[in-house]
DNA sequence: CGATAAAAGTTGCAAATGCAACTAAAATCT
DNA sequence: AGATTTTAGTTGCATTTGCAACTTTTATCG
């Protein structure tokens, strides 16, 4: 069957992707001025920071990714060169890695995240009451929660 | 200066940006399950058909692309060794090139638009109220007006 | 218990992307 | 008109990314 997809759902999703994309590369264009690394590593790192023990599994990190499972192995290669991470294999199951975010991670974290914010606030917020803002996050989170992939076939 | 960035926003950020890749993801998984091109080429053929003549300069194109410029000069490579546009210099100006979508570029964009459209009723229309989408619409066209490149320096 | 299947990551290879340097054409400035 | 600057795109090179095939370890089945 064609899903049906009104006019009014459309243009909200086209601006949804404009919105995204015009914060996004505003921000990649500061993080790289200012000789900080790309948003990627900011996601990965920040999803260590919020997990228990600063640390999850690859496949744990991978759900929240943007990435492939090849390409998280490839970013996680590069922030463990610059011992942003480390990756320990799990001594109770040795298909496992533990990636556990270092103290040298938590500072680039921040430091990414002081221009990353200053983006965000420019492009996005600013133009934002707290009312839409509110708005927003009500209305976007029936679609994260929908789509979570922990909540996995039944709804 | 440092630019606040209420509590609020952020969450409405974060819901965004989700959103955004999961429907994104989905879509793109759905394009290559089809045999379809991505959506960079989507996003192309589409602002070309938008545009008066089916027809746009580079420096046009670029201008609602997602891509640099060297990118978008290389998707536009593609895209006419596939025949979806030709690629003419102008008479007028020997620098500019026009783009023009080519009826087979017609073809091929809904082609492409018949896979895409069902991931965004999907995964994201189908979660949302015309109220939703309206609300969402009207919210975000905010952002998108006041970052509009064409709105460059005063607002 | 031994064979088979499944799960978790990694790697080879090809495609896509960005930045910086470059070419070509037009506009500007004496 | 000739030299300089600006504009429009393209190309070289390195990085990133994804898919598919592979390795290793654990779970399952007869």
């Amino acid at each position: 069957m064609t899903p049906s997809l009104p006019e009014t759902h459309l243009e909200a999703w086209r601006r949804l992707y404009v919105s995204f994309w015009r914060v996004c590369n505003a921000a990649e264009a500061g993080l790289q001025a200012a000789g900080r690394p790309p948003l990627s590593w900011y996601d990965a790192l920040y999803a260590l920071y919020l997990a228990p023990g600063r640390r999850l599994r690859m496949s744990e990190l991978a759900r929240g990714a943007l990435l492939s499972k090849s390409g998280l192995t490839r970013l996680v290669d590069r922030l463990e060169k610059e011992k942003l991470i480390t990756r320990r294999t799990c001594p109770a199951d040795g298909r496992v890695q533990h990636i556990e975010l270092t103290p040298r991670g938590v500072g680039t974290l921040r430091e990414i995240w002081a221009v990353y914010r200053g983006g965000i606030a420019r492009q996005f917020a600013a133009h934002l009451t707290e009312t839409d803002a509110r708005d927003l996050t009500r209305i976007l989170a029936k679609v994260t929660t929908a789509t979570d992939p922990a909540n996995e076939g039944q709804p």
